[in-house]
DNA sequence: ACCTGAACACCGTTCAAGT
DNA sequence: ACCTGAACACCGTTCAAGT
């Protein structure tokens, strides 16, 4: 009965697409959609209007530039990432947001090298730091142990989330690249790639992924040992 | 007496630049040269171009586009890393060489994420794995554990040396964010982050570099105890 | 108020032309 | 052969103008 109503039920086709009107969030949604197939390398404010069908300039109502959405995106990821419980024990809890990263940034490789460089971080993004900052404190960490905890597995989580995300490139081209070179070259000049190649990479089982465990769980146990001589 | 000679005589001030010529190499280091002044956000062709004084066209036919120079410039920082000496204990070698890595990195923080990011690593990046493989499969590391150890290494080596390139606005701006917001706002919603950053990070002392050793170490000593289980 | 197209100052790269 | 300027197809962003 409202005008409102009655705008909505004019377009037939385009109606589902125009009473969804821009948003601050629904910009961010589609940009994270973007990144997720598309890349960051390709991913454009141009584009960006395209997908949303709009102007572009028409974003710049709802976020001032592209360092703005992309803050915006970063807090979108940080969202997704599990906070550590506080009913569990501080070693099993940051073991689970641990994990919780890596799959949050195995969904959106793009993630990983701007987690932790924004200039000004976001609300999402503070509020993941101080939940795991306060586990590790309640476990029993000194503040200068929980600054060495936080830092080493920031670093080792994003690190491995980015190499796990530039991997294609990395290990399936290993073959290309022994390809393009002559095979005896290559096995003479790189003999122990090739042999860690061959005999492990390509078999069927591996997965690089595999390491992620087992490198944090090399951090956590130390940290801990670390707790009793602090 | 020969004409070459005699062309290199006849400019004063312009001599010294004339002479050098456009080389590959020269390119190259002058690339390094800029992304370690201007960052690789300020990174381009045109501006190479101006620092070396030529015309921006003319490096193309020297490296044939952007990503071979960047191809080039990993490939000179990888130069700069220490390989992990034969005579040494595994141990005592490969964490020489990720001290190395680092410090390498250091010198040139644009060079953190592309390291393991490319395509096709060149020749200086493949030796540099080799030589890494072989020092740990000499020290008794089965394939299987040499994988994870190589992936974890880098994942820290680089994850580390990524957060820590991007940290003036990581830990300056904390008091920034902490300024803008409400004082006691930001204490209350986020107690953790302000204690940590108040009573550790801001005192005087205080090195966020001086956690690298310590995780660093913990993998090491942690691979170290695999091996037996191995 | 919300949305827009034209324009500006940049990119990387292609091309045809200079020596 | 080496080097070049003009031009092309893109960027992010500003601006003045539409409703």
């Amino acid at each position: 009965m409202s005008t409102r109503q009655g705008k909505a039920g004019i377009g037939t086709k385009k109606s589902r697409e125009l009473t969804r009107e821009l948003t601050r969030e629904r910009i961010l949604k589609a940009a994270v959609d973007l990144a997720d197939v598309s890349g960051m390398e390709d991913f454009t404010i141009r584009k960006l209007a395209t997908a949303l069908g709009v102007a572009p300039m028409n974003i710049y109502h709802y976020l001032s530039s592209k360092d703005e959405i992309v803050d915006g995106m970063v807090e979108v990821v940080f969202g997704e990432i599990e906070l550590p419980s506080e009913d569990e024990d501080w070693k099993t809890a940051i073991r689970r947001r641990c994990l919780s990263a890596r799959a949050a940034l195995g969904r959106h490789p793009w993630a990983a090298p701007l987690m932790e460089s924004r200039p000004v971080p976001g609300p999402a993004n503070l509020g993941h730091h101080d939940a795991v900052i306060g586990c590790l404190r309640r476990g029993g960490l000194s503040i200068e142990l929980t600054a060495h905890a936080y830092a080493i597995l920031d670093s080792f989580v994003y690190g491995f989330a980015f190499e796990e995300s530039t991997l294609p490139s990395g290990d399936k081209d290993m073959a290309d690249i022994a390809a393009e070179m002559d095979q005896s070259d290559f096995l003479a000049e790189y003999p122990h790639v090739a042999e860690l190649s061959q005999e492990h990479v390509m078999k069927p089982g591996y997965d690089f992924g595999d390491s992620f465990e087992f490198g944090l769980d090399l951090l956590l146990e130390g940290i801990d040992r670390a707790i009793a001589c602090d």
